[in-house]
Formats: C-alpha cells, sequence, structure tokens
DNA sequence: TACACCTGCTCCTTAACTCA
DNA sequence: TGAGTTAAGGAGCAGGTGTA
C-alpha cells in the first residue's frame, strides 16, 4: 500500500504540513493513521481528498464549508468549477490519482478529454508537463514505482507520436532542425513535444532519439543540411560536468546555433556560454523561442 | 460599526529520527 | 553518541468575514 507523510501531501496539494494538521484538529476530513512513535500517514484515499479539498480551497470554497461537503457533494463541486486554471488543477490531480491507482484506461480517457476540448499544445503546457512535474515529485520520495512511471509516460508518449503523425503545416520553411537527447537521457516526451510544434509550423526536424552520443549526432551534422541542433535534458547523474559538456558541445557542433533545454539547465547559473549556445532554463522559454521562427 | 468567529500563519518547545 | 533535521502540538497574532 502507498503512504505518503504530511511532507508529501504539502509538496502534492501545496497545503503547508502545519495547516494540515490544523485542519485535521479542527474538521474531520481527515483522518490519518500514526505510527508506533505518533507519526502520521496517509493512504492514497486521503492523498486524493486533500487534492481535492486544496483544490476547492483554493477556488474560494472555505474551509469550514468543504469539511461539511459529503465526498460526492466535493465532487460535484469540482466539476462545477469552470475558470480554466481550475480546471486544469482538476485534470492533473485526476490524472495523479489514476496514475497512483494504476487505471490506465482512466488516465487515458482523461487525457483524450482534455485534448479533444483544448487541443494538444494546451493539454502539454497546462496539464501534461504540470503533470509530470508532480509526478517527479513523488518519483523522488519513492512514491511512484518505475511500472507506473512507465505506464504513464508511454500513454503520453503514444499521444505525442499520433499528434506528430497529424501534424501538418502547408508552408515549409527552409530551416532544419536535429533534434536529439545525449548519452545517459532518455526522458523523450520533452522532445517529442519540441519536433510536434517544428512540424506543426513547417520547421523539417531530423528526429534521432534518446542516449545519441554527441560525436553521433555531429555526425548527421556534416552528411545533411542542418542549421540548427536541440538538446533537451531532463535529468543527469552526478558524475555530469556541465562545464566539459559545454566544451564538447563547443568543438562538435560550432558555428551551428544549439538550443539547449531542461531543468538541468539550472546547473548552469554563472557559466559564460560560448555565443552560438542558447540555454533555455524554463522549457516554456524554449518553447517560446522556437514559436519566434 | 463593533464584536465574535474563522483561518492561516509564526514562534516556540519537545520528541523522534537520521547519520556521521 | 551527539549534532542536525523533521515533525508534533500549543499559544498567540493578524487579517478576513459574518452578523447584530
Amino acid at each position: 500500500m502507498n503512504v505518503f507523510t504530511i511532507k508529501d501531501l504539502e509538496n502534492l496539494s501545496g497545503i503547508k504540513a502545519h495547516t494540515i494538521r490544523m485542519w485535521e484538529q479542527r474538521y474531520d476530513f481527515l483522518k490519518p493513521q500514526r505510527t508506533e512513535s505518533n507519526i502520521r500517514y496517509y493512504d492514497g484515499q486521503e492523498l486524493k481528498r486533500i487534492l481535492n479539498v486544496a483544490l476547492l480551497n483554493k477556488f474560494g470554497f472555505r474551509i469550514s464549508n468543504i469539511s461539511r461537503m459529503s465526498e460526492d457533494e466535493r465532487q460535484e463541486k469540482l466539476l462545477e468549477l469552470t475558470q480554466s486554471l481550475a480546471c486544469e488543477e482538476r485534470f492533473v490531480s485526476e490524472l495523479i490519482t489514476a496514475m497512483m491507482e494504476m487505471e490506465v484506461k482512466r488516465f487515458e480517457e482523461i487525457l483524450d478529454n482534455y485534448i479533444l476540448s483544448k487541443g494538444l499544445n494546451k493539454a502539454v503546457q497546462h496539464v501534461i508537463f504540470p503533470f509530470l512535474e508532480k509526478m517527479g515529485l513523488l518519483w523522488t520520495t519513492n512514491h511512484v514505482n518505475p511500472a507506473q512511471e512507465h505506464l504513464v509516460t508511454n500513454i503520453v508518449r503514444q499521444k505525442l507520436i499520433v499528434a506528430i503523425e497529424s501534424a501538418y503545416s502547408r508552408v515549409e520553411k527552409k530551416i532544419t532542425f536535429l533534434l536529439f537527447l545525449p548519452e545517459g537521457e532518455f526522458h523523450e516526451l520533452s522532445l517529442l513535444y519540441v519536433y510536434y510544434i517544428l512540424k506543426s509550423k513547417g520547421i523539417p526536424a531530423l528526429y534521432l532519439g534518446a542516449n545519441i552520443s554527441l560525436t553521433d549526432a555531429a555526425a548527421v551534422c556534416k552528411r545533411k543540411k542542418v542549421d540548427y541542433v536541440y538538446l533537451h535534458l531532463t535529468s543527469v547523474t552526478n558524475s555530469f560536468h556541465v562545464n566539459k559538456f559545454l566544451k564538447d558541445l563547443n568543438n562538435q557542433f560550432t558555428p551551428l546555433p544549439v538550443i539547449l533545454s531542461g531543468p538541468v539547465m539550472h546547473k548552469l547559473n554563472g557559466t559564460e556560454l560560448p555565443e552560438h549556445l542558447h540555454c533555455k532554463q524554463s522549457f516554456a522559454d524554449a518553447i517560446s523561442f522556437l514559436n519566434s521562427f
């Protein structure tokens, strides 16, 4: 059984641990179990409950009112939330609970509903990436096992591949991108989304995929006409040396412009970058950069 | 408008846990 | 074993809200 500490609930719901304790003291919608040493722990049902309560509370419902609602009433109120931000957060919460309960069909239905109503771009930016961020949090606290992660990332991957297949633009631009993930990097979703953006803008791209050495990627640049190189780094090992990596990039791809995105870019703080290297600390920055083409 | 109540926060102390 | 970290819980404060 998956159990969560109060800290996990704080991270996932955004509600401070002390506030959660106060709510528990004042209302009765949370009834955590205790360890022998009196430490609270929560099960999946309670995680779902606190996510729902946090969302209602965030969108103006008073905590005293929420506490008087039944589980069904809370669900009903959540469905009534019409603000787009509330809808997105509700979808993210539903995806998390579907993943935790390994309800693959339900997970796919939630995602399909959102994509159908809002389109893939909004789904990726407002639901899929916020969901992946929270899943990362669950992963680092050992609440998601590899099977759960693979199940859901494969579904998202399939959706992106189908979208790439059907992406179309009337005009074909005369620049070509080379897309790949460097050695040791396997988190392909962001790169697939970049591929989708480029294809829908009529920009040809050579997609090499995950775990590609810089030498192999550079060999492609020598044989094919490539104007831009795009790499995404989600996570790296402890032995990853930023400066060495930048030096290798510089050696292999100069004078081609290289766009580098992903959470790892935070490690570059203060590092002086070669002129042709464009580092995007947030994925949103990378996407708006690509949209400028 | 005054007052009571609600809500969320900080501060503090104590205890349990972790790790070198 | 001791230092550092994390969590529990009480007290009290400030700002918001409802009501007479």
